[in-house]
DNA sequence: ATACGTCCGTATGATTGCGAACACAATCCG
DNA sequence: CGGATTGTGTTCGCAATCATACGGACGTAT
């Protein structure tokens, strides 16, 4: 395991020139998140940087409710980032939810002003965004080729790369959204894991056991967003 | 209609400042494109620029050969940002294929040493790239959970937005891949849009007889990824 | 202790889409 | 003109998932 890097706060914070960093200041304030952070159609005018533990999912939701997860961001990363990248935003029609614990608030003007005068600061968020754009495509591939099963196996090792943990806590509905599939394919699938001793789960709560069997039991995908995350962490340290 | 624009070349070209324009002539060159232009695994040093009529699917490949389309680029932006957006690429591993018919290429390295320069240049580029990352988790919902014959009417709506023609020349077997679906499906859908009389088709050849009912018959997605490509055309005349 | 809300396992039938296969039609080519 | 190739329509059986529903388990507040 080559994690055995600063396990704490953000990656893109901390690899900010420190003199940003402190001019960023006056706006960062760290928060608990514990439920929806953004809402669809609002224009966004902070943008977050989860620290080690917290993980956030990128959500798409349709018109009459159902929801997809498009990605989800640890604290390798940031969210709303289009309002960084482009104009005042015209609107980030994305919502996201939380998944656990602790974030860092910081003004959207103002990370937007740093970003177009400092090119240190544009090359750090532009990479990340590319990132996410890789993760985000891989999740569209895998969303439509592969099956429940699979996918669950790789979501579950997906966010064990954001905490460090094995130990999940969540409901089986939350996870049916992720996924975007019904709740009952989820109970099905978590016990198909369970019997050959992957995982084992009670209310909500979901833990990990082999997770190197889980990553032989899901999709490449798993593999793949893995190992970008991994050469995302260590370019960071240029 | 306000698309009596600029009927033709590209618009992110077309809006570049003149001088940048002249600056990158020496790399541009067009063709005439008409099947794959990148594979997966190759690091790309050229940076491609559709011009009006031309479209290109942005497609992801699974280990086996099975493949879906993350996306399409019309004449309205460009494919391979990520190598301008980031260092010289780590790997874009997207594969993209072609749909119709010219664009310009511009080298990676020439193009990316602008958009570090230039602030005009850099805006309108992450314009696109935001617009981009918006169609991708569009589709990723879309795929995720509309139904086959939905998607196909989004997509031909999708493609007649960027060719501003009624007539597509392709097979039913590229088009269950860029669906990510197998072939029956797509014959089942196209006859099914048929006795409607929304479409008609023969070999290699689909037309677009009724494009409102199309939108009627199809997904929430496509009214929501024609207004994202109308706002942003009209905002790179700012 | 009881009651209620939430969460989970499971069952059922319906439906959708997959996988494979085949025949026919159109096109290309010699 | 005849054969090969490619694209298309269709079929059949099967697997996965949906939609819905019910009952039980758990936890918490009263």
């Amino acid at each position: 395991m080559a994690t055995t890097r600063i396990p704490t706060g953000n990656l893109l914070l901390n690899a900010l020139p420190p003199r940003v960093l402190r001019a960023l200041a006056p706006s960062e304030e760290d928060h608990i998140i514990t439920d929806v952070l953004l809402s669809p159609e609002q224009t966004p005018e902070s943008v977050f940087f989860p620290h080690f533990g917290a993980v956030v999912s990128i959500i798409r939701a349709t018109e009459s409710g159902a929801m997809v997860e498009a990605g989800v961001v640890g604290h390798e990363g940031m969210f709303n980032i289009h309002t960084v990248i482009t104009t005042p935003a015209p609107t980030g029609s994305e919502a996201l939810v939380q998944i656990d614990g602790r974030v860092s608030r910081v003004d959207a003007a103002l990370m937007r002003e740093h970003f177009r005068k400092d090119e240190r600061v544009r090359d750090l968020l532009l990479s990340f965004t590319s990132l996410f754009l890789h993760q985000v495509t891989q999740n569209l591939l895998c969303n439509r080729l592969h099956a429940i099963e699979q996918r669950l196996a790789k979501w579950l090792l997906i966010i064990r790369d954001r905490i460090a943990s094995d130990e999940l806590h969540l409901t089986q509905d939350f996870l049916s959204h992720m996924l975007g599939v019904h709740r009952p394919g989820v109970s099905i699938a978590v016990s198909a894991l369970e019997v050959d001793g992957l995982i084992s789960h009670s209310r909500n709560y979901i833990r990990i056991r082999d997770h190197s069997g889980l990553l032989a039991r899901s999709c490449e995908c798993s593999a793949a967003l893995h190992a970008d995350l991994e050469q995302f962490r260590t370019s960071i340290f240029d």
